[in-house]
DNA sequence: CGTGTTTGACCAGCGC
DNA sequence: GCGCTGGTCAAACACG
């Protein structure tokens, strides 16, 4: 298996569109020292761990229950409606969700990449760090800046080898990615040697 | 001055 | 019940 060419096609359109988004931005981007390619889907963690093609971008994907916007966001509603934290009474945070919900749409895949952050299309807003056990790698928490969005992702880099990163996408957008917003309305601009027919299959 | 990042503290879930 | 851990908040800070 190699090329861009195996995001299952029941994924999520948004989900598509990142991993064509993402051959769309490795013509923008100087990629000569990354070595990125997307393989099949996995399981999380489903006995081979990590030790396959060492420049593979490993997928996991949860598509037995995507959430709606509408399910997705309802019990986190805190988004910054002022409530300034702990002053005095301490508001009870029982919305705060710390684990990921089952069935929350997830894709996360593993980039060979001496970048963390990767413009996947979608404007991300830094929330939080944090050094998790046993990884070296501090995790970094990033939340879609799109007004009423409530998508998550992380990003840290893999414990064993520092090359790659994780990148792991929670929850579903509930707006187009405005790369391809622009991709869609100028398809004519694209220069040749643009690669965009790389992720075909996940649109036929 | 507006926007985004950093960072320390808080909170809740989970395992023991 | 307690401590550990991951996830989040928000004030302070940096940068354009």
């Amino acid at each position: 298996m190699s090329g861009y060419s195996s995001l299952p096609t029941n994924m999520p359109e948004q989900y598509s569109n990142l991993n064509h988004g993402y051959t769309y931005l490795m013509d923008h981007l100087d990629i000569s020292d990354m070595d990125f390619e997307v393989s099949d889907f996995l399981v999380p963690e489903a006995g081979g761990t990590s030790e396959e093609d060492s420049t593979t971008t490993h997928i996991e994907y949860e598509p037995s229950n995507p959430v709606l916007p509408e399910q997705f966001d309802e019990s986190v509603g805190h988004d910054g409606s002022g409530d300034k934290r702990r002053p005095n009474n301490i508001k009870p945070k029982s919305a705060k969700k710390t684990k990921m919900d089952v069935g929350q749409f997830r894709v996360a895949f593993r980039t060979k990449s001496e970048l963390e952050i990767m413009d996947d299309g979608y404007k991300w807003r830094k929330y939080g760090k944090k050094s998790v056990k046993n990884s070296p790698n501090p995790r970094n928490y990033y939340r879609c800046n799109h007004v009423g969005c409530q998508v998550k992702k992380r990003v840290e880099r893999e414990r064993e080898d520092s090359s790659y990163v994780i990148t792991t996408y929670d929850g579903v957008h509930t707006h187009e990615s405005p790369s391809i917003v622009y991709y869609n309305e100028m398809p004519l601009m694209v220069p040749n040697g643009w690669t965009l027919q790389a992720s075909q299959s996940s649109c036929s």
